[in-house]
RNA sequence: UGUCCCGUGGUGUAAUUGGCAACACGUCUGACUCUGGAUCAGAAGAGUUCAGGUUCGACCCCUGACGGGACAACCA
């Protein structure tokens, strides 16, 4: 996939910047980092990216890039007992994918361990830091409360020879899961809770998926983060919000370390409505199989909406115009929508497909002919296209009512309507099954009003589209609605969120009509199907027998609107 | 002994750092149209959570309320 960022020098030199930004541009004024900008973006390797994490890739990459700095991917592979190399595939394909260019500098937390090592006894030596054997239960109770100070563990003051002695035995494994970790020794008594010791290292006998079997003891993240950032030389490490408290923490660490120490900034992290965004929730979406996998359409991961059919393009300008604050925001998908919209209609190859088919007879045409067809109507480069018309085709079943409500101007009985690129026809009888349905049109043309002849200057209402009978294509199209009903599924207080899943989120259409001219595509590759929406030929179930269709999102339709509206 | 962040149209952001609130999405009109799409033109919608204070002047600075969020994993 092309890697078309937009180049932002306007932007720097406009007024307009997130406070980020304006930050680093002070920065550059005087000095603070010698004009360097170095930035990262730090995953677990514990689940798929979602669209939440698109937006710090963005936003890094982008600083890195405007600035002339560095962009730098950093796996935080410190717990071996949730993360997979599965992950850390995933995630490098996602970030190159959205266009977030690390070079070669794809880092892991777990090639630092050794360095953390040594800095850990640092500390130790200059009795900063404890071997506790405390369980997690006790540790909790001695921790106090937000109101109330902790107290102090009977091991806080070994020796620091003892203390060594015992984070060393840690480290070769003469302890079990949990007998004792390495703890910071900060202040019991902190009205903030991280710097009332926090764990440095715990004891977890499972093998990493980098480095084996070689170490039992893990960094925690508190202890490891700032110094992945110290050790890279970011200059800027940009977080969520939810890590502010923890700033005082880092800073200590490098205060302590008297190592080099890069400049925490937080902004507010991404939510959407109809969506839920932690790895968590998302992970029991797809082991309880709500869905079809991390890259099922419906996810709001990177690999959903690839598979779904959005461009890395449509993403980054969506994270443009969502801009970067500090409050809590819910955005609207509306934005988001907006966003592939705008690419798509620019830039999507124009088809017929319909996919709720009526049989209309022309009954007053015989024969065969070519027709013409504009490829893409915003973009005359990309030409045109042969389509066949003859005395059978299909129309999408709701372009015809028998009685027709106000307002609608498709096909009605004794009615005319434009078939787009052919001719005008008219509904002079509709033919029903026992039951009463609707089961074929039989019309009549009018041989003068065929497109582009400019012989007629008959006007109708409306154009709809339609598929020749014999050399249409049967496809599969499955159409997408949000995957929730609720706007917030995560906020509710009486409902777990996964009982907020819109049942209705997947419709399969298993015998949709296409024109043949789609035959030669490939899967990814995207269309509008015209009037519908805009389509792409899925990446994980289309085989050379069957077309399986993947709706990105619909058209702006507005006289759905107006018939919700009537309805309510 | 609680601490720390944050409050601007329906939504997301902006306001040249103190000069009577702008942009985008959405919504609603109308024009145009062989996609009820796109495009074009226009409209409605906030007086900036509230109350004081400083100032000629406050979204911006100060104080205090109120509201929202984060923090009490050997998760990140």
């Amino acid at each position: 996939m092309e890697n078309n960022w937009s180049n932002k020098s306007d932007l720097l030199k406009s007024k307009s910047k997130n406070f980020i930004y304006e930050i680093i541009d002070e920065d550059m004024k005087t000095k603070k980092w010698n004009g360097r900008v170095y930035t990262r973006f730090p995953p677990e390797p514990n689940g798929y990216l979602h669209i939440g994490h698109a937006k710090s890739i963005c936003l890094n990459y982008g600083i890195a890039r405007d600035y002339n700095g560095k962009f730098n991917l950093r796996f935080d592979d410190t717990n071996p007992t949730k993360e997979d190399q599965e992950y850390v595939n995933s995630i490098i394909e996602d970030v190159k994918w959205l266009g977030g260019d690390f070079e070669d500098r794809v880092f892991y937390a777990s090639d630092y361990f050794e360095q953390m090592f040594q800095w850990a006894e640092k500390l130790i030596k200059k009795g900063k830091a404890y071997v506790d054997d405390s369980d997690p239960e006790t540790m909790r109770g001695l921790r106090g409360t937000i109101n109330e100070a902790g107290k102090e563990s009977p091991h806080r003051n070994r020796s620091v020879e003892e203390n060594l002695d015992l984070f060393n035995r840690m480290k070769n494994g003469e302890f079990k899961n949990g007998e004792k970790v390495l703890r910071a020794k900060i202040d019991m008594a902190s009205p903030n809770m991280l710097l009332r010791d926090p764990v440095m290292y715990r004891i977890i006998h499972s093998e990493h998926h980098r480095t084996g079997n070689k170490w039992c003891i893990y960094p925690t993240y508190d202890w490891a983060h700032g110094l992945e950032d110290s050790i890279e030389g970011i200059t800027h490490s940009i977080c969520t919000l939810e890590f502010e408290v923890h700033r005082p923490l880092y800073d200590w660490f490098l205060k302590e370390l008297e190592i080099y120490h890069p400049q925490q900034i937080e902004f507010a992290r991404l939510n959407l409505t109809y969506t839920v965004m932690s790895k968590r929730k998302l992970l029991e979406l797809v082991e309880q199989k709500f869905v079809d996998g991390w890259d099922d359409p419906r996810m709001p991961t990177i690999s959903g909406y690839r598979r779904r059919g959005y461009t890395p393009e449509a993403i980054q300008n969506f994270a443009e115009i969502i801009g970067v604050a500090k409050r809590d925001a819910m955005t609207d998908v509306a934005l988001l929508e907006f966003s592939i919209r705008e690419e798509l209609n620019k830039k999507a190859q124009r088809v017929m497909a319909v996919l709720d088919p009526l049989k209309v007879v022309i009954t007053n045409y015989n024969g065969e002919e070519v027709l013409e067809a504009v490829n893409n109507p915003e973009d005359s480069s990309m030409g045109h296209r042969e389509i066949n018309f003859s005395r059978e085709i299909y129309i999408e079943k709701n372009d015809f009512m028998e009685n027709p409500v106000k307002g609608f101007h498709r096909l009605v009985p004794g009615g005319e309507v434009r078939l787009r690129y052919a001719y005008i026809i008219k509904c002079d009888e509709v033919i029903k099954n026992d039951k009463g349905e609707i089961v074929q049109l039989n019309c009549s043309y009018d041989s003068d009003t065929r497109s582009g002849t400019g012989t007629s200057t008959k006007k109708v209402k409306g154009t709809i589209h339609w598929v020749n009978v014999k050399d249409a294509i049967n496809c599969e199209v499955r159409l997408y609605d949000r995957l929730f009903t609720a706007e917030d599924p995560s906020g509710e207080k009486e409902k777990d969120f996964k009982d907020l899943i819109n049942k209705d989120s997947l419709k399969i259409i298993s015998d949709a009509k296409l024109e043949p001219f789609v035959k030669k595509f490939k899967p990814g590759e995207k269309f509008q199907f015209e009037r519908l929406g805009y389509f792409c030929i899925d990446t994980k179930y289309t085989t050379n027998e069957k077309l399986v269709f993947n709706r990105t999102v619909t058209l702006k339709d507005t006289w759905a609107k107006t018939v919700n509206k009537n309805r309510i």
